[in-house]
DNA sequence: TTGAAAGCGCTACCAG
DNA sequence: CTGGTAGCGCTTTCAA
C-alpha cells in the first residue's frame, strides 16, 4: 500500500541502493539524480525510509528508554521526577535522540517484558524500588544503562549518578537536633511494603528494602543517636505514597496526641508539604501548643513557597548527567560513577524546640 | 555476538518458528517443549526476541509518538504541558503503549526528520505553533494522529479534543468587564514571531499566526467590544517565551507608566503569574495607587495558591482522551471530535476597579 | 504439534 | 558515482 524504497527506485529506474543514498548518504550520488529522486518519492508519497527496518538493519534504534519503577503516570505527578525528566529530555535532545517512555505494568511478568521489547538502544532508570529484575533483563539484553542509585554488588563499570542519600539526610537532622529536637518522627514512603499508612515498628533502619528510604532514616538515626536519642524513641511512620495526601494522612493521628513529637523528618518535600497541610488543619489552639517542625527532602519549586527546610538535590542535573553518562560513555570508568553535592537549605519550617 | 532466535533453536534442535511461537503463542507447541526453550535461553543468555525485527516484521511498534512543537525540554518546564502529559501516560500505560518523545531539531529539514524517522504507531501532537507541517509528514506515512487543536481545512474525520479557544478567553474578559475595567491589557506569548517583549500594534487580532494565541485574543477583544472598548484602546504586549520571567518582563515597563492599564489579561497562568510578580515588586506607593487586576489562563496548580482568576481546562483530561482518540478510534468520526469544557475560576486577582 | 519457505524494508559492502 | 548481493532477526502462512 503504502511506497517503499523500492517503489521509488522503480519509478526513477535506479536501483534500491541508489535511492537509499539519496536519503541517508547524500555524498554518494550527484545532486542532480538525488533531486530527482526525491522529487519522485514525493510524487509516490514516499515518507522516507521506513525507520523500522532502517534500525533493524542499522542495528541502532537512536531512543534510549527512560524506566520508572513506580506507575508512568505517577512519574507526572512528582515534581521532583518531572525536573528530573527535564534534565534527560534537554541531554537527549542535544544528541538528537528520543526518549521511550515505557509504562511498566503491575505484574512482574508483564513489566519483564514490557522491558524486553522496548526498541531502544539503552536505558536511564530511575531507581524507586527495587529495579534489579529490570537491570537483569537490560543487561541480557546486552544493552547500557545509567541508573541513578549506586547498585550494590555491581562493577566498577556501573554507571550511576547518585547522593549520598545517608549523609544529606543526616545534615537535616543534625540541623533539628541542634535546634533541641529530641522528641522526633521520621517519615517515609513504603517504609515497609505492605505496612499501612501510620507508625510502624522497625529494630533497625537496615529492614527497610527500599534503598533510598533505608539511606535517609539511617542518615536521620545518625544525627540522633549522636545526641543520645535511641531509634527506639523515635516515631517511625509510613506513607501510602508520595504524595501530599499520604503525607497529611500519615502523620494525622500522630498530631492528635496529648505529646506529639515536635519535629517530624520527611523523606521527600511532598510528604513533608503534607505534614505542613495536617499541621494547618489543627484547631489554633492545638497548633499553639504543640508547634513541629518540618524538614523535607529534594527542594522541589513548592518547598520554597512553603518555607520549608530541605536537602536539596540538584534533580535536573541528575537527569542530564545521568542521559549524558548514557549516551558519552566516559573513557574513565571512575567518571561514570558520579555523586552529587547536596545542600541543606533552612526556611521557616523549623524552629527551635520551645524550651 | 548476542544470541539470536536462530541459536537458541539450533541449541535445543528445533526450528525457529518453534521458538518464536515460544515466545509469542504459547498454546502453539506442548508446555514442555516450551519449557525446555525457555530454559536454553536462559542458558544462552537470550533476551527474548529483538523488538526491531519483530516490529518489523509484524508492522506495528507497540508505540506512540508525543510531539511538541517547542523544545522537548520546555515541556517539563510548563505545568500544563506537564499535566497533559500524565494524562497521556494514564491512557499510554492502560494500552500498554510506550510513549516516543520526540525532541525536535531547531532547523525545519533536521524536525521534519525527526518525525519521519520516529518509529511509532501514530501520533500524539501537543499544538503550540505550528505544526502543520508535522501533521503532513504524519499523514505521508500513512499514520494516525490526533491533535489538541482542530486544523483547519481538514476532513471530518481529523481526530482532535481542544476547547473553544475563543469562548474561554471570552469568558475571563467579561468578568473583568463586568468589574469596570476599561483600561486594559492583553498578554500573550510570542503574538508576532519575532516582536520583541513589550507592546505591540496590531489591526486585528486575525494577524496574530499562532491560533491558540489568536483564539484567545480575540475572545479578548470580543468582551471588550461588547462594551465599547475598542481594539485600538487595549494595550496589546507579547512576551518572549511562556515563562514566569518573561510574563514579568513584558509588563514591567507599562506597569511604570503614569496611568498603568486597570487590568492585565494573560494567555496563560504561567505569564499571569509572571505579571503578580511584577505587580508584587513594585513599591508600596504605587501599588496603592494603581491596583492591577490579572487573569490567567489553564488554571495550573500554582493558581490556586496565587489566588488567579482563570479559565479552568482540564488538563489532564485532554491528554487522556486524545490518546485514547489515537488508540481507539471510535467508530462515528464526529466522536473523535471532542471539545471540552471550560470554566471561569474566580479568585482575588480580580477585584472591581476603583471609582 | 512442528518445520520449511518467504519475506518485512532497508543498508552496507564491494565490484564495476 | 552506481547497482548487485546479502543479509539484519524475526513471524507467519502452509503443509507435513
Amino acid at each position: 500500500m503504502k511506497p517503499t524504497l523500492q517503489a521509488v527506485a522503480d519509478a526513477v529506474g535506479v536501483s534500491r541502493s541508489t535511492v537509499s543514498n539519496a536519503y541517508s548518504r547524500p555524498d554518494q550520488l550527484s545532486p542532480a539524480l538525488r533531486t530527482q529522486i526525491l522529487a519522485a518519492a514525493r510524487e509516490l508519497g514516499y515518507a522516507g525510509p521506513n525507520p523500522t527496518a532502517r534500525s533493524l538493519r542499522r542495528g541502532f534504534v537512536g531512543a534510549i528508554g527512560v524506566l520508572f519503577t513506580s506507575q508512568l503516570s505517577y512519574a507526572f505527578t512528582d515534581p521532583f521526577a518531572v525536573r528530573f525528566l527535564a534534565g534527560v529530555s534537554r541531554a537527549a535532545e542535544r544528541h538528537g535522540t528520543s526518549l521511550l517512555l515505557v509504562p511498566l505494568p503491575d505484574d512482574p511478568a508483564g513489566a519483564r517484558q514490557a522491558v524486553e521489547n522496548a526498541a531502544v538502544d539503552g536505558f536511564c532508570v530511575y531507581c524507586a524500588g527495587d529495579e534489579s529484575w529490570a537491570l537483569d533483563v537490560i543487561g541480557d539484553r546486552g544493552l547500557p544503562y545509567v541508573t541513578t542509585a549506586a547498585r550494590i554488588g555491581a562493577g566498577t563499570d556501573h554507571r550511576y549518578v547518585a547522593i549520598d542519600e545517608r549523609a544529606a539526610a543526616r545534615s537535616a537532622a543534625e540541623h533539628v537536633a541542634a535546634l533541641g529536637h529530641r522528641r522526633v518522627a521520621f517519615l517515609g514512603d513504603g517504609v515497609l511494603p505492605d505496612a499501612p499508612s501510620g507508625p510502624l515498628r522497625l529494630s533497625t533502619a537496615d529492614e527497610v528494602p527500599h534503598p533510598t528510604t533505608r539511606g535517609r532514616l539511617a542518615g536521620f538515626q545518625d544525627a540522633f543517636a549522636a545526641v543520645g536519642v535511641d531509634w527506639s524513641a523515635v516515631t517511625l511512620l509510613t506513607a501510602a505514597g508520595n504524595s501530599r495526601a499520604a503525607g497529611a494522612d500519615a502523620v494525622r493521628d500522630l498530631l492528635a496526641d496529648d505529646a506529639p513529637p515536635t519535629a517530624v523528618l520527611a523523606c521527600s518535600d511532598v510528604l513533608a508539604l503534607g505534614v505542613l497541610d495536617a499541621l494547618a488543619a489543627r484547631d489554633r489552639r492545638t497548633a499553639e501548643r504543640h508547634p513541629v517542625s518540618v524538614t523535607g527532602f529534594d527542594d522541589i519549586p513548592e518547598a520554597a513557597e512553603a518555607g520549608l527546610t530541605t536537602v536539596r538535590q540538584p534533580a535536573e542535573e541528575k537527569g542530564r548527567i545521568a542521559t549524558e553518562l548514557l549516551l558519552e560513555p566516559p573513557a574513565d570508568p571512575a567518571a561514570g560513577q558520579v555523586l552529587l553535592d547536596t545542600e541543606l537549605i533552612v526556611r521557616t519550617s523549623t524552629r527551635p524546640v520551645r524550651s
